[in-house]
DNA sequence: TTTTTGGTTCGTTAATTCCCGAACTAAATA
DNA sequence: TATTTAGTTCGGGAATTAACGAACCAAAAA
């Protein structure tokens, strides 16, 4: 594949990447710069490459930058001498995949337990579906503990 | 604690629920709804029941229901010689709260690998970064198939 | 000192979502 | 046959969200 078709191929990807974090809840425009940012060849844009190459106003940048670096997600750097803005995706520790995941199954189970403690019958037929997702949200996150543990040990 | 005092923690649970739904993407009022369903005593209404004690108007109830229905998480019943509708919530083999998760793992795993695919540095920083993220995606996806397996087998 | 650069903030507009009431339908009852 | 019951559908208004342009600001350059 030929660098243009390949290029090509990139600014497809951003769409397709903007859509998908749009269905995840995402903002259009914070997502097609988290695509832009992962996708392409050179992983430094500044504010007004970014502004260029989305065709966005500089105040829908500015904003979607400033959530996106809240929620962890983009940083930038400075030179000295150069008071350009160098925006690249966060490099985190990769198990932070996982623990929106994690919080959710803790806030499920206790939200169940809750709801089973004011329960008149103790035997009803939530109070046993839920019984089944505690035990099943418990096993998950002690098996995703041992799992996160197993990597560190064998890194 | 009374019955009174129980009921009234239970009309606070929803509202808990009803807000956590909110903020995991449901609309208001399909969250009480859901909640409502979960919380109280009583696991069976009638539409003109949820309509009653949501405060809600019969189309939002209509809708909502619809919803809930196709997203698989509420059904209803019907008696013979009764005209009415018996929401419920649905009880579901309890992995299915995970399955949200191992798809969304599965494509956020395929759009890294075209997005490796793409790239010009095999070697560049969102390269490494994504390639350790495969590595993590896959080991979780691996440990879940064998947790769900396990699982059955000790059933 | 004035101008330029690299953004941010604010108020407005456009688009979307949410919910309601009113009209409607289909089945059961009177 | 007329009325009641148990909902559904449709159109519109209110609230929320998204994106914009214009005005602004602070630091650097001219």
């Amino acid at each position: 594949m030929n660098t243009e078709k390949r290029i090509n191929k990139q600014k497809e990807l951003i769409e397709t990447i903007g859509r998908q974090s749009e269905q995840e809840g995402m903002q259009p425009v914070a997502g097609r710069i988290m695509a832009l940012l992962m996708v392409m060849d050179k992983e430094q844009f500044t504010f007004d490459e970014i502004v260029e190459e989305l065709n966005i106003s500089k105040s829908s940048a500015s904003t979607a930058l400033k959530i996106l670096q809240l929620k962890d997600m983009v940083e930038y750097e400075t030179h000295p001498g150069d008071r350009k803005r160098y925006f690249h995706i966060k490099v985190q520790e990769p198990f932070y995949l996982f623990e929106r995941v994690k919080n959710s199954m803790i806030e499920k189970n206790k939200m169940m337990k809750s709801i089973i403690k004011l329960k008149a019958d103790p035997e009803s037929k939530n109070v046993l579906f839920f019984k089944d997702l505690i035990r099943i949200t418990d096993l998950f996150l002690e098996n995703y503990e041992k799992m996160k543990e197993n990597f560190f040990k064998n890194q």
